[in-house]
DNA sequence: TAGATATTGACAGTGACTATCACTTAAGAG
DNA sequence: CTCTTAAGTGATAGTCACTGTCAATATCTA
């Protein structure tokens, strides 16, 4: 879901009654996060190193990089894959795809967004102007289709292999994606929640 | 089109009366890419380096990036964006653009295809399992968008801009994609003209 | 408290990519 | 044909993302 719009500060399930070792590597995930959009915000994206982020997060370089995988893991990273794959089962199974996508972004979009606008909005112009961000987002979608294939292929009982869930859920991804870069490219102007309508409208009749 | 399984060893309007520099350009070009992909078939992607395949080609290593941005364009740059786009415009204008699609593709795959499978079959399993080379071709798909956008834009007498102009054209080319992903990871033993048929068919008419 | 284990930082790499500059070589004018 | 101009090249020296290793430290468990 990092190609959507759906922000990620806080993590889903906080801090509950973990042991120490488990709430400091929270923390330090958090301030790493925290400590890039800050400097990102400041400096830009390629103007910010893994080093100038490590030293603002009081960590050490490497460390940064047991946290994160890439550099624009950093900005990307979001786990709310595991969340949009419950909505949409709990959804009922006769419903069309399509219709249930409608509900569960709006309400996503509803919950998740407000929340921290801010950062939604950063993070969604990284993927328009950063090439190496973009990138990555789009890796992501790949990971997103897979989820589709499992929810669809269920819906629709057949086998998540198949050639025509693959290439449904990875078409569906992808004008969700766009979607999103549309979003940002206009300056975050209209409502997303509007766009995503037209674009599963879209979607679902084709032009 | 990168994405897709046209091949392109040798350049579509290959070596005219052109002057002595670009026959020489043309020349390095090639030489930087078939060094490439015999270095990579024998000892993988990730253990080529740009030194190795500068000193295969004969180039110096600031000449391997001057003719190629990256290291992953080498293995995928073609350039067969603008021959798809005229074959698309020279289908009727009434056609549905997903029959074009279908005449278009089984066209290029019959021609450019048995050309130089062998490489064909080298790309598209680099872009299986090597994770820079699939993140790569992604982001051709959003060049081959555009020119379907511009395309589509036209045909239907639209904005080229239009949010769902850009929705249908990714989704389109994210389906096709995901053939092509589908096609490799199933180690191209289906006929790939087959494939893209079932695709179109699903992106026409539905799960 | 003692010992097993998880997490960290320091250090030393590798390799993709960039910028600069002098040098060679092809292209065009006279 | 030759001189000028500009394109293309190679060498060099960098930056920075990212990896691997190892010793030190902090947490957990018995």
């Amino acid at each position: 879901m990092t190609h959507m719009a759906a922000s990620a500060r806080s993590t889903p399930s906080d801090h509950a009654g973990l042991g120490l070792r488990e709430r400091k590597k929270l923390k330090t995930r958090v301030a790493i996060r925290d400590a890039t959009y800050r400097l990102i915000a400041e400096q830009g994206y390629d103007a910010t190193t893994v080093e100038q982020i490590a030293e603002a997060a009081e960590v050490s370089p490497s460390t940064v990089f047991r946290y994160f995988p890439t550099k624009e893991d950093i900005v990307l990273t979001d786990e709310y894959d595991p969340v949009l794959e419950s909505e949409l089962r709990s959804r009922p199974a006769d419903e069309p795809i399509i219709e249930s996508m409608k509900h569960v972004i709006t309400k996503a979009l509803k919950l998740g967004f407000d929340e921290d606008a801010e950062m939604t909005r950063l993070r969604t112009r990284l993927q328009v102007e950063v090439p190496a961000v973009r990138s990555r987002m789009m890796e992501s979608m790949s990971v997103t289709g897979q989820l589709l294939c499992r929810v669809l292929a269920e819906r629709t009982d057949r086998d998540p292999a198949d050639l025509e869930v693959r290439v449904y859920s990875m078409a569906l991804v992808g004008a969700l994606m766009e979607t999103t870069l549309y979003w940002a490219e206009h300056g975050h102007q209209d409502d997303l929640s509007d766009l995503m309508t037209r674009t599963l409208d879209t979607f679902a009749n084709g032009l």
